[in-house]
RNA sequence: GCCGGAGUGGCGGAACUGGUAGACGCGCCGGUCUCAAAAACCGGUCCGGGGGGACCCGGGUGUGGGUUCGAUUCCCACCUCCGGCACCA
C-alpha cells in the first residue's frame, strides 16, 4: 500500500520550498507579454480572513497563475489599506493603538494568506501608513493643489457624531456612516475639497472603454447623475435687486408654474420674505437644519414649507407665482431653487395639494378632456395652455422654449450633475496629514515637496476630540512650524485624509513599491498599467472605484499615467453566506425590524437541547462576525487542506453569485483529491515518460484510448477558456469530468496490464492532469510533479498545448427531432455532410414510425448537430 | 418609485451564437467491505404512467400569452427574490 494524501505535510513543505526559491518574485521583462492581477487591498482587521474573503482572493489567484504558465509575465502583488476609519475605529475599540494593532493584522493577514497558497510577490508588500507611502499621497494632493483640484470651502457638510468627523456624500448610506451606521448632522464648517466635479464628464464618458459589469457601470453613471436642462432668471415681484435661478430639464412645462421654491438655506430668503412672514420662515428654517439627514430624507414624510410672502414672475407670461420655502429642494443641487410645475411633477403636485395651490396641465394626456389630473403626468404629449406653444408635441416644444431664453438672454441650456466635489479633510488622527501650512503674511502655503513627508506624530492619546477639530491641533510641536515661503511662525493644517486617498493610486505604486525619489518611474508604470485584472466586492462601485479613476485621469493630465483607466477590466466576486440559528423571541422580547428572530450565538447553540435546537430557523446571512456564524480558512486547512478549500471556492457556485458555505460541499472537494492522489500513485509505476514520441508516430489508437485523447485536448482548451471567462465553476466541473475518464480508462486497462499505446495516451491525460489542476491546487500538483518525477515547479512550466484537432469530437451523437421532438440518437462521424445526415435520419426506422410512412414537409438540418 | 441582476430536481448549480434540459458535486436510496459503525469503493436517483427487463409513452426550466419545425435561451404582460440609488427639479 502506497502513502495517503497528506496536506499537512506537502501543503507546508511546498510553501516553504515557493517562498525559499522567490518563486513569486516578478520584475520587468520586455521580451513578455504583461498581465497586471490586482484584487482590492484589504484593510486589516482583528478578525482575521474568513473564508468569505477567499472568495476573491482564490479565484484571483488561479487567474495569476495560469497567466504565469500560460507566458504572462505577471504582476501579482498584495499590500495593506492600513490608514484611515476603520483601522482607527478598531483600535479605539480594542483600547489600544493602530502603530501596534495594524502590524499585528497584518502579520496574520499574510500568514493566512500564505496558508492558502497566494501567489503573491511580497517583495512588493506595500502598507498605506507607512511614510515611505504616505509622503507620496501627500505628493498627491500638491499635484492636485497644483492643478486647481484641491480647494478649501467652507460648506454645509455630513458629520458623524460617533466618528467624530466629516464624511464625504460616497461614505453616507441613506442618511447614515458608512461606518458605523451614526444618523449623519448637516454641519457649516471649512473643509478641504477635491475638485472631481470637474472631470464628471470623462468619468462618465470614458465608462464606456472599461469591461466593467454592467450593473457597476450603471451605479456610477447614476451617482454622477447627469441631467440636461435650462437655468434661467426669475425676478421677485418689487425687489428689482432681487433675483434667483432655477434649473429645469422640463422648460416644456414653464407654462404650468404655479409657484416656486427655494431651499430652506437659500442666501436670498432672508432678503425677500415679507415682515408678517419672517416668524414662520425662519422657525421652519430653524427646524429644516437642524434635523438629521436621515429623518429629511426619510419618504413618507409630509411635504411641508411655507410661504414666504413674496411673489415671482414666471418670464415667459408674466404671471405671479408665490414663493414657498421648503425642505424638499435641496441647496446643493442645482441652484438650489425651482420652478413648481404640479401638473407635471410628482413633489410639486403633491406639494400644491397640500397647500392648496392651482394645478394647471400643459401637457395633454392621451384622451384628456380637460378634467382634474389625479397624479402628476410626467409622460410625453402635445402642448396645451402654453401661449404661442400650445400644440406643439412637447420634446420639440422644448426645443424652441430653449432657444427662446437664450435669445431673450434670460436663459441658457446647461448640464447638472449629482455629483459633489469631494470632501476629503478628517478630523482623526489615523490618516496622512494634509501638507499646507498657513501663514499669517503668505496665507494657504502648500508644503514643498522636498520637504515631504509631513510626518504623523506618534502620540499616544489620539482619540478623536468631537470638537471639529483634528486631535493634531492639541500637539503644539506638530502645528507650529515655519512657512515654507517667507520663514515667519506658521500653523500647519490639522486634518488629516481620509483613507480613499490613499486607496486612490497604490495600484501605481505596486508597480514600483520602494521608489525614493518619486511615487513611481514612468518606465515601470508603463510596463504594467493599466491593471488587467481588477477583482473585488461591489460595495465600492462608487466609493474606491470612482476616486482611483478620478485620480488616474489627473495623473494622465499631468503626464505621470500612461493611462486614463486604471482598470480595465473589473470584476466583483459574490458573497459567501452561512446558515445562522435564529430562535423565536420570548414574549418580553421584540424584534429589530427585518430580524427573522433572535440571534443565538455559537456558544450559547453548543448549550442547547436537540429539542431547543428543532425550534430554530436557519437563515442563509452573510458572514460576519457580529452574527457568529464565520468560518476562518484556519480551520478548514487544518481540517481538510487549502488546495481542499481553493477548490471548493471556485466550484461551489459561478464567481459573482452568492454561495451558501456547506461543509459538505467543502467534504465533497477533499473526496475528490484523494482520489486524485490514490489514482495517481496507482499509475505512477506505468507512468511512460516518452509518451510524446510515442504518440506522435502514427498508429492505429483503440476506440477508447482515441476518446481519452479527445477528452483530454478538449479539458485543457476548456479550463483555459473559462479562467480566463471567470468560469471557475465549470472549468472544476470540467477537471473532475476529465478525471473520471482517465480513472474509467485506467481500470478498463487493467491496471497497465495491457497495451504500451494505452499506458501513453494515459500517460498524456495524466502528465497534463496535474499541470491544468496546478493553478486550481499548486501544493498537490506540485508534490505530484515531483512524484512523477520532474523538477521544479509547475508555475514554472508552460500550460498544457492543446491539439485543435484532438480536442475536436471525431464522432458526435446526431439528434434527430421530428416536430421538435427529439425522436432518435445516432452516433455518427463528426464531419458528416449535410445530404449523409438527412439520408440516415429518414431511414432511421423510429423517425419512420413518427412519420407514419409518409414524407416530411420540410427538413432542417444543422450541420454537427441535429436533423 | 427608479436602475441593475436572478427565478431550472431534495440542495448548490450545468446547458457555447434558439437545437439531446438536469453536466459536475452535495444529499438520499441500494450494494461491497466489517462482528458492528464510520471511512472508502460500486450502482441508482427530475416527475407521472406502462413493462419482468434492456426500454417505451407523456409532462417538465417562476406565471400567462406569442414567434418558431424546435424556446431555459427571443418578444409582450405579470409575479417573486436579491443588490444599488432614492425629494437631484
Amino acid at each position: 500500500m502506497s502513502e495517503g494524501y497528506n496536506p499537512k505535510v506537502i501543503e507546508p513543505k511546498w510553501q516553504e520550498r515557493w517562498q525559499q526559491a522567490r518563486l513569486f518574485r516578478t520584475q520587468e521583462d520586455p521580451s513578455k507579454p504583461k498581465c497586471y492581477v490586482l484584487e482590492f487591498f484589504p484593510y486589516p482587521s482583528g478578525d482575521g480572513l474568513s473564508v468569505g474573503h477567499c472568495r476573491n482572493y482564490v479565484p484571483a489567484d488561479v487567474l495569476a497563475r495560469y497567466m504565469r504558465m500560460k507566458g504572462y509575465n505577471v504582476l501579482h502583488p498584495m499590500g495593506w489599506d492600513a490608514f484611515g476609519q476603520p483601522a482607527e475605529n478598531e483600535a479605539i475599540r480594542r483600547r489600544s493603538h493602530p502603530k501596534y494593532t495594524v502590524p499585528q493584522y497584518v502579520a496574520n493577514y499574510k500568514r493566512q494568506m500564505n496558508l492558502i497558497g497566494l501567489s503573491y510577490d511580497w517583495e512588493r508588500e506595500i502598507n498605506s501608513s507607512t511614510p515611505e507611502y504616505y509622503r507620496w499621497t501627500q505628493w498627491w494632493f500638491l499635484l492636485l493643489y497644483k492643478r486647481g483640484l484641491a480647494y478649501r470651502a467652507e460648506a454645509p457638510v455630513n458629520w458623524c457624531p460617533s466618528c467624530r468627523t466629516v464624511l464625504a456624500n460616497e461614505e453616507v448610506e441613506g442618511g447614515k456612516c458608512w461606518r458605523c451606521g451614526t444618523p449623519i448632522q448637516k454641519r457649516q464648517m471649512k473643509q478641504w475639497f477635491f475638485r472631481i466635479t470637474a472631470y464628471a464628464d470623462r468619468l462618465l464618458n470614458d465608462l464606456d472603454e472599461v469591461d466593467w459589469p454592467e450593473g457597476i457601470k450603471q451605479m456610477q453613471r447614476n451617482w454622477i447623475g447627469r441631467s440636461e436642462g435650462v437655468e434661467f432668471e426669475m425676478q421677485v415681484q418689487g425687489r428689482p435687486d432681487s433675483k434667483f435661478r432655477v434649473f429645469t430639464t422640463r422648460i416644456d412645462t414653464v407654462f404650468g408654474m404655479t409657484f416656486a421654491v427655494l431651499a430652506p438655506e437659500h442666501p436670498l430668503v432672508d432678503a425677500i420674505t415679507t415682515p408678517d412672514r419672517k416668524a414662520g420662515v425662519d422657525a421652519y428654517r430653524e427646524r429644516a437644519m437642524r434635523m438629521e439627514e436621515a429623518d429629511r430624507l426619510s419618504a413618507e414624510r409630509e411635504r411641508t414649507g411655507v410661504f414666504t410672502g413674496a411673489y415671482a414672475i414666471n418670464p415667459v407670461n408674466g404671471e405671479l407665482v408665490p414663493l414657498y420655502v421648503a425642505d424638499y429642494v435641496v441647496m446643493t443641487y442645482g441652484t438650489g431653487a425651482i420652478m413648481a410645475v404640479p401638473a407635471h411633477d410628482k413633489r410639486d403636485f403633491d406639494f400644491a395639494n397640500q397647500h392648496d395651490l392651482p394645478i394647471r396641465v400643459v401637457i395633454a394626456p392621451p384622451g384628456w378632456n380637460g378634467e382634474p389630473l389625479e397624479d402628476a403626468y410626467v409622460d410625453d404629449g402635445i402642448m396645451v395652455n402654453s401661449g404661442e406653444f400650445s400644440g406643439l408635441p412637447n420634446r420639440e416644444g422644448m426645443e424652441r422654449l430653449a432657444d427662446w431664453f437664450e435669445a431673450r438672454g434670460i436663459g441658457r441650456r446647461t448640464v447638472q450633475y449629482r455629483l459633489r466635489d469631494w470632501l476629503i479633510s478628517r478630523q482623526r488622527y489615523w490618516g496622512a496629514p494634509i501638507p499646507i501650512v498657513y501663514c499669517p503674511r503668505c496665507g494657504e502655503v502648500p508644503v514643498p515637496e522636498e520637504q515631504l513627508p509631513v510626518l504623523l506624530p506618534d502620540v499616544e492619546q489620539y482619540e478623536p476630540s468631537g470638537t471639529g477639530q483634528s486631535p493634531l491641533a492639541n500637539i503644539p510641536e506638530f502645528v507650529n512650524t515655519t512657512c515654507p515661503q517667507c520663514g515667519a511662525p506658521a500653523q500647519r493644517e490639522t486634518d488629516t485624509m481620509g483613507g480613499f486617498a490613499c486607496s486612490s493610486w497604490y495600484f501605481f505604486r505596486f508597480c514600483d513599491p520602494h521608489n525614493d525619489r518619486e511615487p513611481f518611474s514612468r518606465e515601470k508604470v508603463n510596463y504594467w498599467m493599466p491593471v488587467d485584472y481588477y477583482i473585488g466586492g461591489a460595495e465600492h462601485a462608487v466609493l474606491h472605484l470612482l476616486y482611483a479613476r478620478f485620480w488616474t485621469k489627473v495623473g494622465y493630465d499631468a503626464g505621470i499615467s500612461p493611462v486614463k483607466e486604471p482598470f480595465y477590466r473589473l470584476r466583483n466576486q459574490g458573497m459567501v453566506l452561512a446558515l445562522t440559528p435564529y430562535r423565536p423571541p420570548r414574549a418580553d422580547e421584540t424584534l429589530k425590524p427585518g430580524e427573522p428572530g433572535i440571534l443565538v450565538r455559537r456558544e450559547q447553540l453548543e448549550q442547547m437541547s436537540e429539542q431547543e435546537k428543532a425550534t430554530l430557523l436557519w437563515v442563509w446571512a452573510k458572514m460576519s462576525k457580529s452574527l457568529h456564524n464565520v468560518v476562518t480558512p484556519d480551520e478548514i486547512v487544518e481540517q481538510y487542506s487549502a488546495d481542499t478549500l481553493r477548490l471548493y471556492e471556485l466550484f461551489v457556485a459561478p464567481f459573482d453569485a452568492a454561495f451558501q458555505w456547506e461543509e459538505q460541499g467543502v467534504r465533497g472537494c477533499f473526496r475528490f483529491l484523494n482520489r486524485v492522489w490514490r489514482l495517481m500513485m496507482e499509475f505512477q509505476p506505468c507512468f511512460v515518460r516518452d509518451w510524446r514520441a510515442i504518440l506522435a508516430e502514427p498508429r492505429e489508437l483503440s476506440k477508447s484510448a482515441r476518446d481519452l485523447r479527445h477528452r483530454t485536448h478538449a479539458t485543457i482548451k476548456k479550463v483555459g477558456q473559462d479562467i480566463v471567462d471567470f468560469r471557475f465553476n465549470t472549468a472544476v466541473a470540467a477537471l473532475m469530468e476529465w478525471f473520471n475518464a482517465i480513472e474509467e480508462f485506467w481500470r478498463a486497462s487493467n491496471q497497465g496490464m495491457c497495451c504500451a499505446d494505452d499506458m501513453a495516451v494515459l500517460s498524456e491525460a495524466v502528465e497534463s492532469f496535474i499541470l491544468v489542476m496546478a493553478p486550481f491546487t499548486p501544493h498537490l500538483a506540485d508534490e505530484l510533479w515531483e512524484r512523477y518525477g520532474f523538477e521544479g515547479f509547475t508555475l514554472n512550466q508552460p500550460f498544457p498545448q492543446y491539439d485543435e484537432s484532438l480536442a475536436r469530437a471525431e464522432e458526435i451523437e446526431l439528434v434527430i427531432q421530428v416536430n421538435g421532438k427529439v425522436r432518435d440518437r445516432l452516433r455518427v462521424p463528426a464531419d458528416i455532410s449535410r445530404e449523409e445526415m438527412e439520408r440516415l435520419a429518414l431511414q432511421s426506422p423510429r423517425v419512420q414510425q413518427y412519420l407514419n410512412g409518409g414524407q416530411p414537409k420540410k427538413v432542417i438540418v444543422v450541420p454537427g448537430k441535429l436533423v
